[in-house]
DNA sequence: ACTATATAGTACCATATTAGTACCATTTAA
DNA sequence: TTAAATGGTACTAATATGGTACTATATAGT
């Protein structure tokens, strides 16, 4: 189904919550409770968040959470990286020697385009983009593909 | 990661393989040979092959597998569909109602967009371009997003 | 200085998914 | 009739995921 893991789904409903709060420090109980989601995982989430710099954080009573930059400055990429490393299809996709199969295939090369390709596709995805409900998706994204 | 399953990964590899034999029969035995897969695996996944179509399958000795369709009007897209289904980052992108926080969360019509794109881009790449090895990926796939 | 509250980090377990295997039924060319 | 191949099902093992627990550390407020 070459799904996010639901992980990643719930950081990007935190990082939505977050959203539209600049400024304001919520805390994990909070939030946890404004996405209608688990302590222990938004916990978990925030952590992996903070470490690559997309939220900051406050310790201390009154401490939480808050968006380290604007939502329009943050794409989905980057949540998702930050949750589960490189976007990429294949082992191979990532760097070389990762996938047992590499001797004996030639497809390497032709992941990495279709990983590089989806992957810029999120990076032009804004955090406030997403957080901008849809109902009817009429207007698909665009992609033009190999030869274009 | 975002990545795709392994068996969608072989089956790539085995539809490789397939391709530049047009009208050729070759057994699964001679498949897995030749893609250095493991026979019971190579079979699994031809077997998923001719439920969607994608590749003819004929009985008996002399027996064993072709291409359907030209290497050209098969798409990667259709392939990783015959091995895990839909082509949906979230459960919600694939229909309404299976993603969890449906009633509280209105990521859902953003999440199919996304997907939606990203199946597009796989539909626009033919097994035949998949087949030519790429060494220097000079050349990613162009993708426009939202907005554009 | 003390204390309560919050994050940081680590380690853990239970479950779901995936990969891989085995077996037997069915078809069919020779 | 036989042997070689696919078709289908069911099972096992390995891995990844999701979720939890616990301890350490920082800090605002009294
Ligand atoms: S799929 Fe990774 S090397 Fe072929
Ligand atoms: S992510 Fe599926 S409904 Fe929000």
């Amino acid at each position: 189904m070459l799904r996010i893991s639901k992980m990643t789904d719930y950081a990007i409903m935190v990082m939505v919550e977050l959203h539209g709060l600049r400024g304001e420090v919520l805390s994990a109980h909070a939030l946890a409770e404004r996405s209608h989601l688990e302590l222990p995982t938004v916990s978990k989430v925030l952590k992996l968040l903070v470490k690559t710099d997309l939220v900051a954080s406050y310790r201390g009573p009154s401490g939480g959470y808050s968006l380290e930059r604007d939502a329009e400055e943050i794409s989905v990429a980057e949540i998702i990286a930050a949750i589960e490393g490189p976007i990429a299809m294949t082992e191979c996709s990532v760097e070389e020697g990762l996938c047992a199969q590499e001797a004996v295939c030639g497809l390497r090369g032709n992941w990495q385009r279709i990983s590089l390709a989806i992957a810029k596709a999120m990076e032009a995805v804004s955090l406030a983009e997403m957080a901008q409900p849809v109902k009817t998706p009429a207007a698909p994204l665009h992609i033009t593909t190999f030869n274009a």
